[in-house]
DNA sequence: GTCTATACTAAGATAGAC
DNA sequence: GTCTATCTTAGTATAGAC
């Protein structure tokens, strides 16, 4: 219990990260935060100038990881190879470091909205995301597809693979699979 | 503006499903509705014994018509038709009077959650609409694929068209044609 | 049965001392 | 860099007028 000294912030991030996600945004108080930080509120806001800042802070990583991403993909030759490489990566990113933040996402869009730059940032990074699908996708069933095939991994990842009665492994596989017909059929398919 | 009688329960109903939805369910507070309605917070307390039931009120209304929902799919034949037509009547409320809920419901998962008694109806319910689909499914990649035609129909029809750069019509027309393939594969689609 | 007046606790936020 | 004290407003609750 020494007292911890210059790691105030990120104890501050990764503890509203924590509480933001179990208990919901609005739900969780600076108080409590504060608490477990051993500190006080007023500490927080020598940190951050308000409870949304906290939140803002904790997206702005990740917009920053999903930038890299889609730079990533553009850096490549365009193609169904390089759409499946791509969304493999996002599949990584959604297991490991985005997760929590993602569950928080999905719980807490309404206080996400509230956020004004970084909340921009973050939307215009997943148009980009969806931008690079679209393009090559001829009509309008093809784009539904390719995001039907992005929400899988998205979602598939964060949600518990008992829902759908089988392993981790398994959901993933199905995911994968299910995802690749999504974006094979949609670069050749038929018009309206 | 003449002083209303007898329906101000109703009133409150419709203020706060749309301020819930706008602003947030915990941006959105009593005094807020109470004054467009035209009545003190108070007034709020003799028609619901708190905030969290006015946002419960709401969404066993939606709870009960996806329970009629299921229950007409069981007393159909079972098949490709009736998933089809299934998914054609969620459509039907998705448009219609779910969609205002819905905006809410997405928006506000967290809030959702704390909902005690009606939250845990509307998660069984919703758990058997995705049973009904699961039961012809032989394999997880089946489940994943029905799940995503149903997705598909929800989300489509609460977002903007505009986004997949398409009418109203021709999004609706590539949902169809899109959960019809994610349907009819999975029935007799390969194992693993 | 329907609503107003009023009060209580806890929230986010700020000012200024140390 | 952190704390004490204080402000405003939120949700909640009750007593009592009509």
């Amino acid at each position: 219990m020494a007292p911890r000294r210059g790691d105030t912030r990120e104890r501050i991030q990764r503890t509203a990260l924590e509480l933001f996600t179990k208990q919901g945004y609005e739900r969780t108080s600076l108080r409590e935060i504060a608490e477990r930080v051993g500190v006080t509120k007023a500490a927080l806001y020598y940190h951050f100038s308000s409870k949304e800042e906290i939140l803002g802070s904790l997206v702005s990583d990740a917009a920053q990881s999903l930038a890299d991403l889609t730079e990533w993909t553009r850096s490549q030759p365009q193609g169904a190879h390089t759409r499946v490489a791509t969304l493999l990566r996002l599949a990584d990113l959604v297991q490991g470091r985005w997760q929590p933040l993602l569950r928080l996402a999905e719980e807490n869009r309404a206080a996400l909205r509230g956020l004004e730059d970084v909340g921009r940032e973050v939307r215009e990074r997943i148009r980009d995301l969806y931008g690079l699908f679209d393009d090559e996708m001829a009509d309008v069933a093809g784009r539904l597809r390719a995001r039907l095939a992005i929400f899988a991994v998205v979602m598939g990842n964060l949600r518990d693979p008992g829902e759908l009665g089988a392993t981790r492994e398994e959901v993933q596989a199905a995911i994968l699979q299910v995802a690749g017909e999504l974006l094979g059929d949609g670069s050749s398919g038929g018009g309206s």
